[in-house]
DNA sequence: TTCGCTTGTCAACAGCTGATGACAAAGCCA
DNA sequence: TGGCTTTGTCATCAGCTGTTGACAAGCGAA
């Protein structure tokens, strides 16, 4: 990916690291904790698998690594409350523009397979996500209202992958975000 | 399981096989398709792993024939209409007393863990699932209610895994319950 | 330069997994 | 009874996985 022709790979710690967590990131987005293999990881960083142990200390490490890095950089809730259900509406039905915006939750999604995954996504996703959706939702029930959204949020995304996204004609699709806006925005509004 | 002390098993192939499909299924949809070996269910049905290859071909046929033959089983869409969404929040939050019941969504669910269980869901749970419960619900935009729907059901479910069995207070476990009923009934009615 | 720490490379290991094939015994039919 | 098929048991294989440790090379400090 980054040196693939060249002989050895530079000597740089920082950028190595930061290149396989990129990677990590992005495989277990798209695939399960079970499924990518620290080999995989290592080919994308272009990087030798025995470098992820060292750095991260295994492989479990690296997952954890990653989905913390991610939740950092998310912008899930950066923007305006009145717009969320059409904002996560749209970008649930049609893709985000951001592949990082949905990262976070893509790769909690991922990892409810594997039971080890489960054990770090547990532990992290409260004080990471969920903590602050409900935060940021307010009010008298928003650890409701959070668990709702998050429910209809990755819900939706579960669907899609089942089905083998989506295959509804463009007018369902239109109604599909319409619907799914007015629900979601009516979830963290109380309704 | 069945005969745990005395020798030799008993020489009858569809008790035995019918023995391996239960364990199959209620193993696949309490773990993932990765997580869940061979030997696992063979330990479960009482019955040697070799049996299983015999039977069943492979793994995935296994998991193949499970996913059928708790399709068939299942009674979800068996009861009143106007009560579907009630009887399906009061499932989701505090879980059903026929296990049975949610068997078909549970291992779908575990399922999107492995590329190669995905395939097989892809294949059978629009036929076996999507589209049993589009024509039950009926009406112009069917189809997009069904996916919202499934989407609230399964999506409620990774949220409970996720954070490790709802962690709510008993109040809020009644209001997520109410809000939870009345958006599936609102969906499945087309609201 | 020389020493010592860091970084990258490589080969290999142990463990587990799904799957195979040989074998024994049971049951059935002629 | 004798032969054939079905059913169950067992040892074992090949393949993949995460992980390890030895080794080489770079690079700054003394």
């Amino acid at each position: 990916m980054a040196f693939p022709v060249c002989g050895p790979r530079p000597r740089n710690a920082a950028a190595t690291r930061a290149l396989i967590l990129e990677a990590a990131e992005s495989r277990f987005a798209r695939e399960s904790y079970d499924d990518v293999g620290i080999r995989d990881i290592a080919g994308d960083a272009g990087v030798d698998p025995a470098l992820i142990v060292r750095y991260f200390g295994s492989k479990e490490g690296l997952f954890r690594a990653a989905l913390d890095h991610c939740h950092e950089g998310s912008t899930l809730l950066d923007d305006d409350r009145a717009t969320f259900g059409t904002r996560i509406a749209h970008e649930i039905v049609y893709g985000s523009k951001n592949p990082k915006k949905m990262q976070g939750l893509q790769i909690i999604l991922r990892s409810i397979s594997s039971a080890r995954a489960m054990e770090v996504v547990q532990k992290q996703s409260c004080e990471q996500f969920m903590d602050p959706f409900t935060a940021w939702i307010g009010g008298d029930h928003a650890a409701v209202s959070a668990r709702m959204a998050a429910a209809v949020m990755m819900g939706m995304t579960v669907s899609k992958e089942v089905t083998g996204g989506l295959s509804l004609s463009e007018a369902e699709c239109r109604a599909l975000e319409q619907r799914l806006a007015r629900i979601l925005q009516d979830i963290i509004d109380g309704a």
